[in-house]
DNA sequence: TTTACATGATAAATCGATTTACCATAGTTG
DNA sequence: CAACTATGGTAAATCGATTTATCATGTAAA
């Protein structure tokens, strides 16, 4: 019922109980376990032994609580979306998740995954940093973390905050301007953009490049914003009553994919054609949006680099290398069938 | 560029500083602090203020070392293609991870992602317990942790050792059985098997389900193996492959929704249809399988479910509550398009 | 007027490592 | 030979909490 089977003794052999054994200081062990120190051949071979045979593994916590390094970076996923809660992520969030973990391995740390320090049993977990995914503006748990003076790298900035902390952004305004042009060249002339409630940079970002590309192609904005948990049902709904209106439009932006693939399901639902009749494309990709049909055109925001370049500079600091403030990935856009008129091939 | 802006002291306040600054002695500010022993009104008031006006909160790492607990569990995907490796998992696997999140999260713990704690950094990490999702047979990961005294709940049996420690499994059969004879009931005799080779429980388990169907239906096995990793490529080749044989196939069972819409590419680009000459099911459900066009069937393995189960399972034993020594879990069938022939409607 | 007991608070031990400071001994150098 | 230095090793301090054992003091019971 237990785990305690297999002849070994049920409580963990301590330094002590090496010293004990191998007849030497409890110093000593330390050091030739550490590579520290001098020891002779003989003393090292039989410490090692002794260490081997009765089992020994340093304890991690007594090991932290001396050298104040626990070898753990914590994340933190702010949508309500996200990873952390009941539902599945946007594949970014999880692609953020994946490239943080695989660059924190091997980098020799673990990734212990908060979903709310704020919530957290009063005294916080054991972490040398912290990344913060996606924080609001003026972002709490930035706050509380800080106040533990616990290094903070966040992927995209705290938008009201900018100047602030270490962050890994993206390149948003260049790419979604390319995808834009694209559109435009398409003959769109009357867009929506199906966005997010929650309110952080990337939001911001989006929403201002389609600002400014409606103002500079002389088109009205219109914007809807419906929860990132409602995914592509909620997409469905809100497309599905847009449909039914006097100007319809001609290019659907969806935030995500999975509001992309709600509103192509609207489209097709009312006998409307993709691309023909009206277009759609997403500033978030994934697979979803990949293997949908037709293939929805979509901004690769390589989760899995940004999730890597976070971790990087976050060791980095706590390495004590001076990493830059903040870098920024660079979004790839990924032109497919849900967006492609044929016009423009040469 | 670093964090130790905003007039915070750059070191963080401990009990001692706590207990000097009210004049009172460290034993007195944690026993306030904990709500045990005995203290005056007029002492707790004071000790809370100073606590609150130098910005104390415990050192987690020291109270582990002095507990024995450190409110962390452990989370290992094994699959070489999980969500702790650089690439996207199975959608099952990141439910799993999910739902263990959330569980975790409810009942006061973090969820330490290990992205393979044999490679970890000597020592090992902080952590009550650890979930080991998916282990191979006699999986030394789960040696590992045995050895280091931390209690072990899998997320599928170590198939090689059903006995030994607590798991979260699925009643798999059950359900493959009703899929199977949904198929059966459609028309098919000829199936293909495309499968993993990750040697796992889950695995181990279809196939031999499988195995059984297909001698009770008189048919011929047929099994692909191929390793996870590949996804909808690897798949869409194997099928393309099978597709020139003598005797094609007219159901094909993916053991991952990835491998199913591979599968469904290849056959489309066959010009054969789904279902009519070829029906698609897969045995891991996911976002992509229920988007697909058409939809295709599958199994819902619950991983949300599962996840939580885990965590529960692993929290009670941690807490001293005798949990049972394994739970199952049933797989949902879920018939869509892909295997809709339209024959049994009654 | 003792004996008991509850109250309020504390000094010191403890958890398991790392690290500092120091101590013998033997060999080398001038 | 005196003065150093290198070698091999250890005792004790330290990290920051929790917990145990104890100690005064005032009050109620005998």
């Amino acid at each position: 019922m237990n785990n305690s089977d297999s002849g070994m003794p049920s409580i963990r052999a301590t330094i002590s109980d090496v010293a004990r054994v191998a007849g030497v200081s409890k110093t000593t062990v330390s050091q030739i376990l550490n590579g520290k120190g001098r020891a002779s051949e003989q003393t090292r071979a039989l410490v090692l032994e002794v260490a081997e045979r009765i089992g020994y593994g340093a304890n991690p916590i007594a090991r932290s609580l001396r050298t104040g390094r626990t070898g753990v970076l914590g994340i933190v996923f702010r949508p309500t979306d996200a990873v952390s809660g009941s539902m599945v992520g946007t594949e970014f969030h999880i692609r953020v998740a994946g490239g943080a973990a695989a660059s924190a391995l091997s980098l020799g740390y673990g990734l212990l995954h908060l979903p709310d320090p704020l919530r957290a049993n009063d005294s916080g977990y054991p972490m040398d940093g912290c990344i913060v995914v996606a924080p609001y503006g003026t972002d709490q748990v930035i706050d509380e973390l800080t106040r533990r003076h616990i290094p903070v790298v966040s992927v995209d900035p705290d938008p009201d905050r900018m100047e602030q902390s270490m962050y890994v952004g993206r390149d948003e305004r260049s790419a979604t301007e390319e995808l834009f042009a694209h559109i435009s060249k398409m003959g769109a002339n009357s867009s929506v953009l199906l966005s997010i409630t929650d309110d952080n940079a990337w939001k911001r970002d989006f929403e201002a490049s389609y600002h400014a590309w409606c103002n500079s192609t002389a088109q009205p904005a219109r914007v809807i914003e419906t929860p990132g948990t409602s995914g592509s049902e909620g997409a469905y709904r809100e497309i599905e009553k847009l449909l039914y209106t006097e100007s319809k439009p001609d290019v659907i932006i969806a935030a995500t994919s999975r509001f992309a693939v709600g509103a192509a399901k609207a489209v097709s639902s009312a006998n409307l054609r993709i691309p023909q009749d009206i277009m759609i494309a997403t500033l978030s990709d994934s697979e979803l949006a990949r293997s949908h049909q037709p293939p929805i055109s979509a901004l690769d925001l390589h989760g899995d680099v940004v999730g890597k370049e976070a971790v990087v500079k976050l060791v980095q600091f706590l390495e004590g290398r001076q990493p830059s403030r903040f870098s920024q990935i660079r979004p790839t856009v990924r032109l497919r069938e849900s967006t492609d008129r044929g016009i423009d091939h040469g």
